[in-house]
DNA sequence: CTCTTTATTGACACGGTGTAAAGTTGACAT
DNA sequence: ATGTCAACTTTACACCGTGTCAATAAAGAG
């Protein structure tokens, strides 16, 4: 839809994404953007007032392309919460692979730009409801470590669920994909479930 | 000793450390660092050919002048290996706090400096050898978990203790430096030790 | 045919890093 | 006293990437 309305709108959201993925993040300057895309440096800000929000939108457009909404829809509908946590962790952790390069540049940026960081920290706390959701499951099934506040335990999910944390087990481990979902699935039923299971 | 035979370098990098340590550290340019330290820009750059290799100089005067090998002592001295991850989960834990703001800083530097990067790698290398000892010693009394070899169970508990995930938990969830190490603690444990305990 | 939108080219300001050159200051040796 | 050396200062500039601005071109819609 969005690609019917303004080509070259997605003609750049799409170049920078494949460059973002390609190359190493910061490299990727809005010149870079532009030539790939076939447009001049300044038909990049008629389209985008600064690398920021372009960023922004290309995580969005991301969204969209990879249908974000149907790819968690099994956790919710998860029959019990054990495996509401393991098609979670699934969803999200696999998702985490295919929008890297976008995220890392995102997070790049937040030092310097404002915008960038509330954009980013938005999104961060959207995962964070996914695991407050899943931890909310376990609680009411009375299967949460007793140890752990609900709090905790969501801030711990999250945290080993991060970005920062993928990037150092699948970029700088080599971890596989499958290896670090199945991994992360079995760590989080033992970092979460309490032992009476 | 660095103090006695060079007093304007020592005096550069206290100065770099305790601006990176309050200011953001993106916020800290080479200029910032001059003022505070009582010199000119370019006097700056008799003492250190540039940011990075300043960074790096900076992070070292912090080990030596928090005496990191005391600190990790007690973690290779412990009887069991249940303590010795405990007290190194406890030591690095705690350490971090007192380098964030260098740390911040020079991880934003991986991106755009390839010696910024080499010098964080190294760094980070070694940490990931004091979370192979523990996980060995806990493999050595057979309390490891089964499923997981201790290579990963190495890169398990170093992203679970890595600079990020910290900074997760410390400052944008707020945790207290005591609450983090205990729960990294039992963390751990949980995530690490074979459930025959 | 003209208005509007989208794009182009070329130029420039700004901020931060790093380089270069010439001059100042103070300590110390002879 | 003089000369020398090292640390430091001031001033200036090159480079890069972002973002701005103005003048102009092309093309489709009314």
């Amino acid at each position: 839809m969005s690609s019917i309305k303004n080509p070259t709108r997605d003609r750049i959201l799409s170049a920078t994404w494949q460059l973002l993925e390609t190359e190493g993040a910061a490299a990727v300057r809005m010149s870079d953007i532009a030539k790939a895309a076939k447009i001049s440096r300044q038909a990049l800000y008629l389209h985008f007032p600064n690398r920021a929000e372009l960023l922004v939108a290309t995580v969005r457009y991301l969204d969209e392309a990879h249908d974000v909404e149907a790819r968690l829809a099994p956790s919710r509908q998860a029959a019990d919460a054990r495996t509401r946590l393991a098609e979670w962790v699934g969803a999200w952790g696999g998702y985490i692979g295919e929008i890297y390069g976008v995220a890392r540049a995102l997070m790049a940026m937040r030092d310097t730009d404002a915008e960038a960081r509330a954009a980013w920290d938005d999104r961060m706390q959207a995962v964070r409801h996914g695991c407050a959701a899943a931890v909310r499951a376990l609680a009411t099934e009375g299967l949460l470590r007793p140890d752990l506040t609900e709090e905790e335990a969501t801030d711990l999910l999250w945290t080993l669920l991060s970005v920062p944390s993928w990037e150092q087990l699948c970029i700088t481990q080599g971890w596989s994909a499958e290896r670090y979902v199945g991994v992360m699935q079995s760590t989080a039923e033992r970092l979460l479930i309490g032992h009476a299971q």
